[in-house]
DNA sequence: CGCGGTCCTTGACCCAAGTCAATTGGCCCA
DNA sequence: TGGGCCAATTGACTTGGGTCAAGGACCGCG
């Protein structure tokens, strides 16, 4: 999306250097653009701002940093000194437990927020992973308590993100704990279909970011079940399934196997 | 705890005036204490203030309302206008699935912070019940949002709220989407424990607030299978436990549990 | 081009947890 | 003081989803 208005050659020649962390972090490139020319600026920080604070965002700018897929963006127990916003590609979000097992926690889409599970303690408690070369807007977090305290609608939007972070946990620990593998998987798919819709994206012909395994991890249960459910649903005429390409045939169907 | 210090003659004969909302509001009742006489202080929302911000919190009052066991703080769909600040009492919160299964997310504690979900759309998103006659702090959000605004400090603080409810939230859904039944009543009886250690109590001998049925929901498993896996705890003498007594026999034992 | 790796699908079998049902014990209050 | 109600326990049985295993498709790479 908004990539193509960044990415100028000299953006793109930037040199990615990387860091001696066990993250692997790449140093946000100097790649800018003031939130006023985002493309994502319905979905993202500023949204929603009246005049003058539009006019203080416009002048606004904040590093970028690029990940290739499958690259760490922050891990848990790394220092926590920023907040991120996806602007292009997939991020998703995994905690881990002690022995070893993971669940993966979150999908991210262009114009989420990312991070904010560090302020805590002020380490990261989770770890985000780019599932494709993705794009981040890295917005450091003092920086962000500076411009909140300057202008109250940048507070206000700031803490309605705080409260969508919940809102959709709270969601999914309903899916984990209450709902049948199937009603999870629909509940999953008509949920994409949903986001991808308000970014501009056909609302039935989307690919999976997500292997079958993660998609288990995000939905509680396990990659045979995901593969089996898919199937099944494809017999059942709801969906059309070609390894991580689907389309939904019957979004009437998937709610009603979500809704009884 | 603090309800001491406020349960004056004076207040305890305020009227309560039922609204005639659905959920049986209580009006916020006249009582009222300054922040900086609060015992609830290093929990809550001035904790870790340095003097400046403090010395304005100490001329901060806020209403508080007096729940009775089972009543509603609020109910999914309400207008929000307020964050809460449990004083006294524990307080669950559920969320719904509009064919009526609920799921609870979250059991509250003296000093914990409730409501921050009806932010981000301007209703709540879940309901809050009082499991005891509790008191609650009430907050109204547009207060919050000047004094955040006015003292960085209390900004950072809250910030630090949502995020801490962010990272809660995180850990359920891992509880619920990777762990096995006995691991879950092990963790949940685990952090019961702390959360009760760090408020002063026992960290052995607690009772219970929620039935086995709202356990259940909690842990996203049937009642039987929680009380059939507190049997089993018991004849392993991990605990002994009576009714909604509980005393932790083991705390090793348990930890086993769920580190294995 | 062929080899190894990752991802996906499907089948057969099994078990953890759900379902259904009976019983007990408190507790409220008529 | 006893009847009704609700919470909890426990047993017997069922089942949804996990486990294990085999095979196929699709890479990227030497």
């Amino acid at each position: 999306m908004l990539a193509q208005l960044l990415a100028t050659p000299e953006l793109d020649s930037v040199a990615f250097r990387p860091r001696s962390e066990y993250s692997a972090r790449t140093e946000p490139s100097a790649a800018q653009g003031s939130c006023s020319g985002c493309r994502l600026q319905e979905l993202c920080l500023p949204s929603g701002l009246s005049e003058r604070p539009l006019r203080e965002f416009a002048a606004v700018v904040f590093p970028h940093r690029r990940l290739k897929a499958g690259q760490a963006l922050f891990r848990s127990g790394e220092i926590f000194d920023a907040v991120y916003l996806v602007r292009t590609g997939f991020v998703k979000t995994v905690v881990l437990l002690e022995d070893g097992r993971e669940q993966v926690t979150g999908l991210h889409m262009p114009g989420e927020m990312l991070g904010m599970d560090g302020l805590a303690s002020g380490r990261h408690a989770s770890d985000a992973i780019a599932l494709d070369d993705s794009d981040v807007c890295v917005v450091p977090y003092d920086r962000l308590e500076t411009l909140s305290y300057e202008a109250r609608e940048v507070q206000r939007h700031l803490h309605r993100m705080f409260s969508h972070e919940i809102v959709r946990e709270q969601r999914m620990m309903l899916l984990l704990g209450s709902m049948r593998a199937e009603e999870r998987v629909s509940a999953f798919l008509l949920n994409l279909s949903e986001r991808l819709t308000a970014r501009g994206y056909s609302p039935s012909d989307f690919v999976l970011r997500l292997t079958r395994e993660e998609i288990g991890s995000l939905l509680g249960m396990k990659l045979e079940t995901v593969s089996r459910i898919f199937s099944k649903f494809q017999k059942a005429a709801l969906i059309e399934i070609d390894g991580k390409h689907v389309r939904i045939v019957s979004i009437e169907g998937l709610r009603g196997v979500v809704g009884r």
